[in-house]
DNA sequence: GTATTTATTTCGTGC
DNA sequence: GCACGAAGTAAATAC
């Protein structure tokens, strides 16, 4: 990994042309072969970047040239060199992960009751022709009902379980179908969308169905 | 900005938890006050961050605590520095982009003919009590056509239009109304899901929208 | 390998 | 300030 930091200006010619006047920057060069560009501000996002695969070439008079398979230019030319290091990371071990989406489908699917009294699981990830319904249940009344899983709930969920509504009710053995939209956030378009569409809205509250067995958030 | 490499182990507990071994890594302060860990791979996305506005504290034995207001964690404990430095690069002059999907909406507005002849723009962002229609117009026959424009022509896309044209429909000064759904790109998905509501798909050359007398690729 | 869905999305913009 | 749509989205996952 190199560590630039250098007055200078930036063009970059691709998917879009965006350019970058005359400042004093962090050039990041990973092993990777990429190349960001980053100002004092916005969080991790850099002001403009070229991703891997991509091959950075430094003529004389400080201009670098990166330019990717597809033949998008990022062209940065140096006015001033401040700082200029070098330093082997070597491989990272990674990343372990832990409560995505996922993991609201299994919690969901082994707590049905959390959606009504009598609620019970038929299958996850119901096959259709169109995709799978992530769950398909009975209602307290052994009327089906098709669960559509969302971290946020959007206008987009919504009518993803409509199109599985409309194939569900197709088939005899199963009509009628129910639809529950459930995520841990829904959208107020989402909802009005939902209502309009006889869908039911259920929030679901992460931390309480994981239980209070769960002793990860409290470790710090 | 502030530039540590070292080596660390970093804990998040946050939206979701998270734990990244003891290994060598960039740990980047910006003026912002934001923290982002990186390896020497994945392009410009840091392995674990915390966004402005947050604080940081590092205590004694070289364990960093970044907090925000709600409340999420990233602990970076330090094992050993191997490189330490600070720069002053203050506020960035900013970006100038060109070439969104903006711009595609102006062009197509300029040149409906592009879509048939005799084609004409009644207007572009046609207000609606459910957003803005991206282009209202009339095809060569003086039918009123709702333009949906998106860069990539997703499914989602269609959805929307649809809904406007619904709408639209009920107009009696409009209806009858059709639709076009233009993209530079259009999944197959999105095309049958258009074929089968009538409406119309349009692959947009941006180049050739543009015109030839666009000399920004030839610059490099 | 292609299409789809997710993301600690982030980021801008309009209301 | 909140809600919604776009992103040079990118990355993971399903098919």
């Amino acid at each position: 990994m190199r560590l630039v930091i250098a007055r200078c200006s930036v063009d970059y010619a691709g998917r879009l042309t965006a350019h970058l006047p005359m400042a004093p920057r962090l050039i990041l060069v990973k092993a990777d072969g990429s190349v960001s560009v980053h100002a004092d501000d916005r969080a991790y996002k850099p002001l403009n970047w070229m991703s891997p695969p991509c091959t950075l070439k430094e003529a004389d008079g400080g201009v670098w040239t990166v330019i990717n398979k597809a033949g998008e230019k990022l062209i940065i030319t140096m006015a001033e060199i401040l700082h200029d290091s070098s330093h082997e990371l070597g491989t990272d071990p990674g990343l372990i992960k832990d409560g995505v989406e996922a993991h609201l489908q299994e919690l969901l699917a082994d707590r049905m009751e959390t959606l009504g009294t009598g609620w019970s699981l038929i299958r996850r990830e119901y096959p259709t022709a169109i995709g799978p319904v992530d769950i398909l249940g009975r209602d307290g009344e052994g009327i089906t009902v098709a669960v559509e899983i969302k971290r946020r709930g959007e206008i987009d969920g919504v009518e993803q379980l409509t199109r599985y509504l409309e194939l569900l009710n197709r088939d005899p053995h199963l009509a009628p179908v129910k639809g529950v939209f459930a995520a841990q956030e829904i959208k107020p378009q989402a909802r009005v969308l939902a209502a309009d569409r006889g869908i039911d809205c259920v929030t679901l509250d992460y931390n309480a169905l994981r239980g209070i067995d769960d002793d990860k958030l409290r470790l710090f």
